[in-house]
DNA sequence: GTATTTCTTGAATATGTATTCAAAAACTTG
DNA sequence: CAAGTTTTTGAATACATATTCAAGAAATAC
């Protein structure tokens, strides 16, 4: 068994989400991945076929912390509605500040490449719905608590929380103030809570 | 006065919309935009300056049209609510029915280029506070006929309105069923109304 | 130390792209 | 009809791109 690859794997798929999240599919080339991985092309397209390849493993990576995050923040002891609120605080921070610029690589994705690459698609609606199910466990858990109203589907509610985070992941873009940010928090706790009318 | 152009340039911005639309400005290409309008590379360059140019053009009269509708809207009589509740029904419908596949043109934009384009970001920035300061008055009446808390800004409360658009308009990229897109619609009108905890 | 297998290198390939420009065509004015 | 001006044409330009591949380098096994 002779001579093992030198690069980390893990290093490499790193530096490569960096460069996708922030240039997006399209407008990063082979060779922008070659000066960040510091793999040579002839490497990159061994270990990762090409380079829609290398961007899948990048996303499925991305799409496994996500929804490792939301997993994790049931485990902890406390209120599922401030974990909730806790969630949507950060994002409008982060928004605020303009460190969530980027905004968030799964749905940057989706809107550039779903029409145009039928496997990248399949993968983000997986994705997605991985996402949602694990928002639908957190919002059961504050039903089950009694801060959500317990009369409508899980699954229904944790689409609307997905909504505005959504929502949020395009928000960013434009450097919103941050009243209109809590407005929206406010909104989705509303929502959650809200009464039939 | 000799000679002049013998296209209509409405018509060629409409086709041109439909392309950018559909393909996004980078998957555009001018060989896309010259089959779709039936303009030659030099008559495109000479109307338009070039691609992005092209481009300008066509956001621009895309989000005049999205402000005038919502303008139209505050015209009508009826109750303001009830025209915002049923703006959100009307993208449900198309939505769940695929007809509204392609997104929004502005936040497919705004995601694939504002981090690329200084140019194209700050005119999408523009059409943004002018889209939801179009909403903002048609929250600001429902607000005057009762049916939107009064205590909360109009800006604010239209932004939280947008943010669900907008992630509607994410959504609709992975076929979302029609009672998830429903939930989200309760969700917003619950939050527009929502009694403060 | 040698043989063997794998990884690495980076130039070459083939394709696609936005943009330009000189020549031809077409319309208007006198 | 003739002169003048502008539009239209589409091939040429200059550049960027994803991918391949043959040669060289490096590590293991015996």
């Amino acid at each position: 068994m002779p001579r093992q690859a030198e690069f980390d794997r893990d290093n490499v798929l790193d530096r490569a989400t960096t460069v996708f999240w922030e240039r997006g599919y399209g407008k990063t080339s082979v060779g922008d991945l070659v000066t960040a991985t510091g793999l040579q092309p002839g490497s990159l397209y061994a270990a990762f076929g090409n380079k829609k390849g290398l961007f899948l493993e990048v996303i499925d990576r991305y799409n496994h912390g996500s929804v490792g995050r939301i997993n994790a923040l049931r485990a902890v002891p406390g209120r599922s509605i401030e974990k909730l609120e806790g969630l949507l605080q950060q994002l409008v921070e982060d928004t605020a500040t303009g460190k969530a610029e980027r905004g968030c690589l799964t749905v940057n994705a989706l809107l550039e490449m779903s029409a145009h690459d039928d496997d990248i698609a399949a993968r983000l609606h997986s994705h997605n719905a991985r996402l949602r199910k694990a928002f639908a466990w957190l919002v059961k858990d504050a039903q089950t608590e009694g801060d959500v109203q317990a009369t409508r589907d899980a699954n229904e509610l944790a689409s609307f929380v997905l909504n505005n985070l959504w929502g949020m992941r395009v928000m960013c873009k434009s450097r919103p103030d941050r009243a209109s940010l809590d407005a929206i928090v406010e909104g989705v706790l509303n929502g959650l809570r809200g009464e039939a009318s």
